[in-house]
DNA sequence: ATAGTTGTAACAAACAGAGTTACAACAAAA
DNA sequence: TTTTGTTGTAACTCTGTTTGTTACAACTAT
């Protein structure tokens, strides 16, 4: 039943509201919290996350959340990577203890993990491929077609 | 944190044991589950779900494990499948419910949807291109160089 | 019958995700 | 300088999943 975090599907939808909403309003953490419909302590948590990851800049005191980079060199690979979905950047937990006596044992590690390596490479791969600036057009779109 | 279960990773384990050893030792729950290191329930649950999806065959009573069909037909997605590493099939978790008042909120499912998609897709089908037979294969490899 | 095995239920322990309350630190405006 | 609104963070609960464990009925071949 393992899925990747809400963690990651919500930080997408904080940079597409940060650049719907700039100019019309300041992203403060209870904003985006309501838009999410998540608690916002949750979104200050992410929010600290993307900051450290110099992805956002966030405004302490007079409150407020801003894009530190274009949208269009940011990635999904980036917001991925830094909202640490998956623990030490290994999509696959490997059973810990085979059996090192046993010929198979020994060497299924040595063996799988070139393979490992290939099927997460070609899912970064696929995610270094998309921007954010995408989704925010997108949506934008959506928008302006009265959805 | 999040990782894909070690349920995967034993199971291509158990896999690679069968094609090694199946003509000197009968394949129980209990030798495997010494090679692997785990409790021989937890085998036994995993060999239950590789059987329901066909790519095993299991002797009760008599004992025993063994595959459905060759090697070089089975790949890793048939395994990632059959264990059920990932609920419904959906590799990422999406918040449940944003906000509809919103327009970001009700735009941002049909927005990222299609780009998650494309993700998993990219990871499944590097999946579906590798077989278990090349992990068997470099096993017994590493094994006949005295390994 | 017996012995060895699978299938499965029932449970416990450890951990992670998600949510909540509370409050100190901070910055701008009154 | 006080007030107000906000961020950063600690501490905790709740819930669900993974993993591990014991126990035993069902089964098959000898």
């Amino acid at each position: 039943m393992m899925q990747i975090s809400s963690r990651f599907t919500i930080a997408v939808h904080i940079f597409t509201c940060i650049e719907t909403f700039k100019d019309q309003y300041k992203m403060t953490s209870d904003f985006l919290a309501s838009s999410i419909n998540v608690n916002p302590v949750i979104v200050r948590k992410l929010l600290g996350q993307l900051k450290e990851a110099g992805l956002i800049e966030v405004r302490r005191g007079s409150g407020g959340a801003s894009l530190a980079r274009p949208a269009d060199e940011i990635t999904l690979l980036d917001i991925y990577r830094a909202v640490e979905c998956v623990g030490h950047g290994e999509l696959f937990h490997f059973h810990e203890n085979p059996n090192q006596q046993c010929p198979v044992g020994r060497n299924i590690h040595s063996s799988l993990d070139s393979r490992l390596d290939k099927i997460q490479s070609a899912m970064e791969n696929e995610m270094q491929n998309i921007t954010i600036a995408e989704i925010i057009d997108d949506t934008k779109a959506k928008i302006a077609e009265g959805n």
